[in-house]
DNA sequence: TGACAACTACGAAATTTTTCGTATAAAGTC
DNA sequence: GACTTTATACGAAAAATTTCGTAGTTGTCA
């Protein structure tokens, strides 16, 4: 179990476009986070660089133009986040939760058939149990 | 609609306090947080002071030990927070996230019947559009 | 080859967030 | 009434995060 310490606000920024691309150079990152957010060029790769030190991504150093490949799996800062926002905001919940993305967010009538068929799969582990 | 600044790290964890009890003095909320992860008296009451100041709560200081109440909703803070997560780590996918959430917390029969409620309301809703 | 462009390295400043010490004051307690 | 306990106020230090300037390299190309 790799101990991963949990990317800031910035870093979770550039992982996001990472996790887009598979793979991206600092240039790539600072085109996407800059047309967010104007940011200098230096910043990015300084925060890559960080990140690199912190195990959150790693980089190829072969060319010139690094090549960085995040290291930390977004499934896992996925369920670690959601966790977080279960319990500090949910109170633990994971109905409320769920309750609150289908009522915010648009979900498409084949989403909706799919967490249907999820639903069936977790009262069969249920049943088990 | 108030456009209120969201949350720090610290201040929901404050937060989630007040909104399990609805209300709560700054001993109150520091007797929680301090159980969590040591921290000063007077460093609870400080940030309480600024959450103030910044609008996510408002105190009443009728009696000595003054009495907060959030002033941010719970749901509108989760709303913003899963769909900060959505994007950022979801890429958009409402499905994905709930997955995840479907996947990794436990979640019992009942959860599952009401989720599946949800879900024939959404596709209500879906279909009248 | 010489100028310019595209990169990385890295220290350090700027900003934001968190933590706490000290000063006061009002309430209880004996 | 003098102590002790329980509060708030608030400046400021500490820590964490973000931003950027400057230096130095390497590649491009006219």
């Amino acid at each position: 179990m790799p101990k991963q310490n949990k990317p800031t606000q910035a870093e979770l920024e550039i992982l996001s476009v990472i996790w887009e691309r598979e793979t991206a150079t600092v240039r790539e990152v600072h085109e996407v986070i800059n047309a967010q957010k104007p940011t200098g060029y230096t910043t990015v790769l300084k925060l890559l660089q960080l990140m690199d030190e912190k195990g959150l991504v790693e980089r190829d150093r072969a060319n010139r133009a690094h090549v960085y490949r995040a290291k930390i799996k977004r499934n896992e800062t996925g369920k670690q986040m959601l966790s977080d926002v279960l319990q500090k905001i949910f109170g633990g919940s994971a109905l409320k939760l769920v309750q609150q993305v289908l009522e915010t967010e648009t979900t498409t009538a084949e989403d909706l058939k799919e967490i249907r068929r999820m639903i069936r799969e977790a009262e069969k582990k249920g049943e088990i149990k």
